[in-house]
DNA sequence: GTTTAGGATTCG
């Protein structure tokens, strides 16, 4: 059949060239009955297709063939096709985007986008891909919007774009060589503001669509990836860069789109841009790093080089101090003869540090009576669970006003039960990823596959009135892949009716839930030992952090490869393996000393405070 | 009124 459709975009990618003769642009639109529909668009039009900019965008589509492919419906462009679209923003003004030079747009439809905005924001989870380069992550997939400020052929598979949102990126951005002159743009704004731009090679089919775009002009780039790297240059040990890659292909939407200069985003870009107090970043923040900017090399820098820059790239340090910047630096061997507990402000280089494996600096730490223990093995674990997991589900406790039971019998495993009780807000079941389950008797590969489809996971057995949380040698509460303990010492378990307490059932936030089920929770902590060396004296510090000094989160570190690639790099950024430690960075850190009697001796120890990696000038 | 693509991340 051909219908007129109305619907929110959730997925779209923006439109390319077929391998055919057209444009292709496939796009995934839902609405209030919460059926989806994927699209094919198909002309030889670019500006034919659906002008769709962002997921949330509101679409109506005219003459759409719906067909059946792989068992699934999907609709596709028949003649005479032709669409409108607006932005999904509730209270932006309703205003069409289309190529069409006559349509009908009543006081009906009016109602109808107003009516699938209102759904929308509740049902459809603002775009998070779309972020600013202050918020990049390294290895991250994420939509940039930027202005284009120059472009460059690298070779026939790869193209430059070099772009800036007005933002500074965590790390400094990777420079791609590029022969001479074969930049175009405005070489001394790009030199002016070279710290706010960012490098992106985009690969295969987006080396046509980058070639063909005009400098000065908006753009979206779908699905680009930050990966960071360590660079060796000639000055500097190493230092970490951050690289940009646009893909080959169109999977998750990859791609390059041109906005107009009427976008709304395009608008707040472009006051952000204009705001951008140039001269006051240049000074403070242009000269360590343009030392290793290669590719500016052929542009002379002008203007005389302050004093106080020229200090500053003289100070040049891996870590920077959080506060006490009022405090004199001590050299080591003062410190050394002085009586605990005392404050200090040192530079110094890191010789060595313990532990070298990372997971084994990843340990689980309680605020409360400052105990540390190790993170479970996920062996261990299975065990842990499996014990749990040998009481019989009591139907008894099933079903309640909390939530809804279901019961499963395993084949061929001993007739093993599992019991999962679905915690309802407000009497309703939420949907799975906003829901919290209860799991009876699962394994620990079963408790993860779970994890993965529901917001949280908390592993459970029958009690004589109440389910029970597990022993809390097992975490009390799972959330994707991250598993949060809590102390035994400090907690006193309270029954999972307690949960009842907690308003919003939907959210889910672990500290409320370890409050309400009596826990106290256990916090990850890097652990590890620095020895220190100024060349005065030699010096061991221990650092205990939970995000603050790497700006890392230690809960997350052992489950994300991205994270532990960087944790890696600054390590090596630090104690650079094959170098002389002449050549190490230097660290300025703040330490704490304090005493430690052990027996008739009294020793003096150091903890590294208020320090943290310095992003910006590494 | 053919084909293209038919959502589902990477060579760099």
């Amino acid at each position: 059949m051909i219908v007129n459709v109305y619907g929110v975009v959730k997925f779209f990618k923006p439109p390319y060239l077929s391998k055919g003769t057209d444009y292709c642009s496939v796009v995934t639109i839902v609405d209030q009955t919460h059926v989806k529909l994927t699209c094919l668009f198909f002309s030889g039009n670019y500006e034919a297709l659906p002008m769709i900019y962002k997921n949330g965008d509101i679409v109506r589509f005219h003459r759409l063939k719906i067909q059946v492919y792989k068992k699934e419906t999907q609709g596709i462009t028949s003649s005479g096709f032709a669409s409108l679209t607006f932005e999904g923003t509730l209270g932006a003004p309703i205003i069409p985007r289309t190529s069409s030079k006559c349509f009908n747009f009543t006081a009906e439809d009016h109602k109808m986008v107003e009516a699938l905005r209102v759904w929308a924001s509740t049902h459809i989870s603002p775009s998070s891909t779309l972020v600013k380069l202050c918020d990049v992550q390294p290895m991250q997939y994420f939509d940039l919007t930027c202005q284009l400020l120059g472009k460059a052929e690298v070779d026939g598979a790869s193209f430059l774009l070099k772009v800036w949102d007005g933002t500074r990126t965590p790390f400094p951005s990777w420079r791609v060589l590029i022969q001479d002159l074969v930049l175009e743009g405005d070489l001394s704004h790009i030199h002016r503001v070279q710290n706010l731009t960012i490098d992106i090679l985009v690969y295969d089919n987006h080396v046509q669509v980058a070639k063909s775009l005009k400098v000065g002009s908006f753009l979206r780039i779908y699905s680009l990836h930050t990966k960071l790297q360590s660079v060796n240059s000639e000055n500097l040990a190493t230092f970490l860069a951050l690289e940009f890659h646009l893909h080959g292909g169109t999977s998750y939407g990859r791609g390059i789109r041109v906005l107009p200069e009427s976008n709304s985003d395009v608008d707040q870009l472009k006051k952000v841009l204009e705001s951008v107090d140039l001269p006051a970043n240049q000074c403070l923040e242009g000269i360590c790093q343009s030392e290793h900017e290669d590719s500016f090399s052929n542009i002379s820098s002008s203007g005389s080089v302050s004093l106080y820059e020229v200090e500053r790239c003289q100070q040049l340090s891996a870590t920077i101090l959080t506060d006490h910047q009022y405090l004199e630096k001590t050299p080591l061997c003062a410190i050394l003869k002085q009586k605990a507990p005392q404050q200090y402000r040192i530079r110094a280089k890191l010789r060595s540090y313990k532990p070298r494996r990372l997971f084994q600096s990843v340990k689980l730490y309680c605020p409360k009576c400052h105990s540390l223990q190790e993170v479970p093995h996920e062996g261990d674990l299975d065990i842990i669970l499996q014990e749990g997991a040998t009481r019989t589900p009591d139907s008894k406790l099933q079903n309640t006003s909390l939530y809804d039971s279901n019961i499963w019998t395993t084949k061929d495993q001993g007739e093993r039960k599992v019991a999962v009780h679905f915690v309802k807000n407000n009497g309703i079941l939420p949907l799975s990823n906003d829901c919290l389950i209860l799991i009876e008797g699962g394994t620990l590969n079963e408790i993860c596959k779970l994890s993965n489809k529901f917001h949280s996971v908390i592993p459970v057995r029958s009690g004589h009135e109440d389910l029970e949380v597990l022993d809390l040698s097992a975490p009390f509460l799972i959330q994707g892949k991250i598993h949060h303990y809590g102390c035994k010492q400090c907690s006193s378990l309270r029954p999972i009716q307690n949960l009842n307490s907690l308003v919003d059932k939907t959210s889910w936030i672990p500290s409320s839930v370890a409050e309400v089920l009596g826990i106290v929770p256990l916090q990850h902590v890097f652990v590890m030992t620095f020895t220190l060396d100024d060349g005065t004296g030699v010096l061991e510090a221990y650092l205990m952090d939970s995000e603050k000094f790497f700006q890392i989160p230690a809960s997350e570190v052992l489950i994300n490869d991205g994270l532990q690639q960087s944790m890696d790099m600054i390590m090596d950024m630090f104690c650079p393996p094959g170098v002389k430690i002449d050549a190490y960075p230097w660290l300025e850190c703040f330490i704490k000393s304090y005493n430690v009697t052990s027996g008739a001796e009294q020793q003096s120890c150091y903890q590294i405070f208020d320090t943290t990696v310095a992003e910006d000038l590494i």
